[in-house]
DNA sequence: CCGGAGCCGTCGT
DNA sequence: ACGGCTCCGG
């Protein structure tokens, strides 16, 4: 487990989104975890020793969804075990095996549920499972690597390295090896929470204001992580409250030593030493140089001998093995693949010894049942079946194939590029080990209204997840999001591809539906109740806004599917826009082209139903800006002093802005804007203000978290941004944009989608 | 604040 | 059966 606790104490932070917001962008993500979900799918298969491969399956569908949002995964898988979490797996390994010997007794027994519940535990991902989803991540141009140790290292490289954009992942432990970008919770839907450490400095839980990287890591290191126990009684508050107080862990130890409070062991100052230059230094391999580097370059003074817990060093022709994933990471035998293409001559002569390959399905069996000896199995263990699969496409996969390494790359992935590190060949199983330690990144989102995982995306984002569903129709858009909905409801109509993905993935959109509808509606009410500070404002709003609502709803009523794809370019759309761009003018210029086009629709969006939706934008921006401009981060500090231009400047910096800052730019100008127009403060008060923002009376104090988000959301939703300028780029348009093209071009295929 | 107990919702068969 | 979240006591 990494951190836990400390997603919520993020929580001020995490912006609800979508995926599809990151289309043209390229993500890292655990390929464990997916491996993990579908081999739990199929438990009782691989358990038998049948040959199944829905754990590839599931991966698979994964990797379309990411690219039916135009989002290019980069799929990283973890590699051997850290010497230090070497015991810790060994055990859980022994505890696998024991699971799924109860687990086939009582399939035996008659027992099914029971079976499954208990062969979940027996569940490993194993490097086989790792490499066969390989292949067909080679055969969809989909970029991976296989880390030599551990993945969320790993992935914190690539980040850095500029390979991936972001990661998507549900361990809090990335953000203390550095990540800066993080996806969680992604659903099925697309949906999922942003988290950036540029807004640390936001995070109200805790002042976390000017903390440097290193106070940060310490913090969680003594609260407790994967590499040293915590010191009981101290969870993250606490850990926070001393480091900030004592500054250096060192001294944060000897001052619980003096007095007393706390049982330290002895060599808690070097494990903990240990475990934040594990966090630093981490082996993992660099894709440009094609070779194993440490996470953080340490300090020349430092010898890297005397920090075997990074572990061992690997060489080259190894690590981009295993990097391809055409070497056991653990085992350091050659994997064979079956059908791959050209393992098999290969894997022939290598594997040599012992057993037959087996099916691609066995393997894990085998795997399970071995699974407790030695880590480094022998060859016996592999499966006549490997082998079997296809020989036909030794020979195009021989020179072709030769296995991918990682792509360097991002997107542009070429196979050529890659140089084949080593033919495949035989291959052994056995491995297995699992990894992952799954990080519970509690919810955040809940706040809104509804918490269940599936309500909560709906809820959460409220706006924007209402009109999500495809299948779902009408939902009267709530704020701002509207827009983006129509957009989104239209490209539906145009193309019922979408729903069918959502259909596939899972029936529920009717219910949603009417879910969906209820949770918009709420939302907008609570929008309203939450106003209640500022009575002139908030009364006038109160009433109109069933109206607007209503309007709005007439008009997209049918779909308002979800997502991306573009939607032609319609009436409403360009309301949306007009929504977007007072509410969130937010659009990136980075990452995406089509804002422009924004700005030409303004002018048209003021109509009356814009000022509708301008209302609402307030109503939900109010939150956000009141809520930024009470926070005393750099951010906001920043923004300010671009402020006095009030509409453009951001848009320089913005892309270096996260998503909050954005929103206190957004904040600010919109305040300017209002009071030198219309004159009303916008930290004051309730006076009245029809349309500015920054009329926002209400203290952010007050305001509700889930508002928040949601103006939050819809802000961090555009790229980057903008501020409150006009532009109304950004959901909708970019959405419109980048499916249309995409969408356009291939045929609207459900199925691929489908499981 | 921390940490354990209990409740709830999910997933699969 | 598991994971997450809330509630409660120290």
């Amino acid at each position: 487990m990494g951190i836990s606790g400390l997603l919520p104490l993020l929580k001020s932070i995490q912006r609800p989104t979508e995926l599809k917001k990151y289309a043209g962008e390229t993500f890292g993500v655990d390929g464990y975890g997916w491996l993990h979900r579908g081999a739990v799918a199929c438990a009782i298969e691989l358990a038998q020793g049948k040959p199944t491969r829905k754990y590839v399956d599931f991966a698979m569908h994964r990797v379309r969804m990411f690219k039916y949002f135009g989002v290019t995964p980069y799929l990283v898988f973890d590699g051997d075990f850290l010497p230090s979490k070497a015991k810790t797996e060994a055990s859980r390994a022994k505890r696998r095996e024991e699971s799924k010997k109860i687990g086939l007794e009582l399939l035996r027994a008659g027992k099914p549920s029971q079976a499954y519940a208990e062969l979940q535990k027996a569940i490993d991902v194993t490097p086989e499972m790792a490499r066969h989803l390989i292949e067909e991540l080679k055969k969809a141009d989909v970029p991976y690597v296989v880390a030599p140790y551990e993945a969320d290292a790993q992935l914190v490289y690539l980040e850095r390295q500029g390979l991936i954009s972001g990661i998507v992942s549900e361990d809090s432990d990335l953000l203390v090896f550095g990540a800066k970008r993080l996806l969680t919770k992604l659903d099925q839907h697309g949906q999922c929470v942003e988290i950036n450490r540029r807004d640390f400095c936001a995070v109200r839980e805790i002042s976390l204001t000017g903390w440097t990287d290193s106070e940060f890591r310490h913090m969680a290191i003594l609260s407790g992580c994967d590499y040293l126990e915590g010191v009981s009684n101290i969870g993250l508050k606490t850990a926070y409250r001393l480091i900030r107080k004592h500054k250096t862990p060192e001294r944060v130890i000897r001052m619980l030593r003096f007095d007393g409070k706390h049982q330290i062991p002895e060599s808690y100052l070097d494990d903990f030493k240990q475990a934040e230059l594990t966090f630093l230094h981490q082996r993992v391999f660099c894709p440009k140089k094609r070779d194993i580097v440490l996470l953080t370059e340490p300090d020349p003074t430092v010898d890297v001998g005397d920090m075997p817990f990074i572990g061992a060093p690997i060489e080259t022709e190894i690590a981009r093995s295993i990097a391809a994933g055409d070497i056991n990471p653990i085992t350091r035998q050659r994997i064979v693949v079956p059908r791959s293409p050209g393992k098999r001559r290969i894997s022939q002569a290598l594997a040599p010894a012992s057993g037959p390959p087996r099916s691609l399905g066995k393997p894990i069996t085998e795997y399970l049942k071995k699974n407790n000896s030695s880590r480094r199995i022998p060859l016996g263990e592999m499966d006549a079946n490997c082998f079997a699969i296809d020989p036909n496409q030794d020979n195009a996969a021989a020179n072709v194939a030769p296995r991918p390494i990682v792509f360097p790359l991002p997107r542009p992935y070429v196979e050529g590029i890659e140089e084949p590190a080593s033919p495949a060949r035989p291959y052994t199983n056995n491995a297995h080990v699992l990894r992952r330690r799954s990080e519970p990144i509690s919810k955040l989102l809940g706040l809104d209204q509804f918490e269940t995982s599936k309500d909560r995306r709906r809820t959460t984002g409220p706006v924007i997840q209402v009109y999500q569903d495809p299948v779902s129709s009408s939902r009267p858009p709530k704020k701002a999001r509207l827009c983006d909905d129509s957009a989104v409801e239209e490209v539906v109509r145009a193309a019922p591809e979408k729903s069918k993905f959502f259909s596939t993935t899972k029936q529920k959109k009717a219910p949603k539906k009417a879910d969906q509808l209820l949770m918009s509606d709420d939302s907008v009410e609570e929008a309203f109740r939450s106003l209640p500070d500022f009575d002139p404002w908030h009364s006038a709003k109160s009433a109109k806004p069933a109206d607007e609502f209503d309007i709005f709803r007439e008009p997209s009523p049918e779909a308002q599917k979800d997502e991306p794809l573009s939607a032609g370019p319609t009436p409403k759309s360009q309301e949306d826009n007009a929504d977007d761009s007072v509410e969130v003018p937010a659009s990136s210029p980075v990452q995406h082209g089509p804002a422009h086009e924004d700005h030409a629709r303004n002018p048209a969006s003021v109509t009356p139903l814009g000022e509708l939706l301008e209302k609402f934008s307030y109503e939900t921006a109010k939150p956000r800006t009141r809520f930024v401009h009470g926070l005393p981060t750099p951010a906001s500090s920043m923004q300010q002093t671009a402020t006095p231009k009030s509409i453009n400047p951001p848009n320089t910096q913005t892309p270096l802005l996260t998503p909050l800052q954005r929103i206190g730019a957004r904040a600010l100008h919109r305040g300017r804007s209002s009071e030198s127009k219309s004159s009303t403060p916008r930290s004051t008060l309730p006076s009245n203000k029809p349309k500015n923002v920054d009329s926002l009376p209400v203290n952010p104090a007050f305001v509700p978290l889930p508002k928040a988000d949601l103006e939050e959301v819809e802000a961090l939703n555009k790229p980057l941004g903008s501020e409150d300028q006009i532009i109304p780029d950004s959901d909708g348009e970019n959405d419109a944009d980048d499916d249309g093209p995409l969408r356009s071009g291939r045929p609207f295929d459900l199925s691929k989608f489908l499981y």
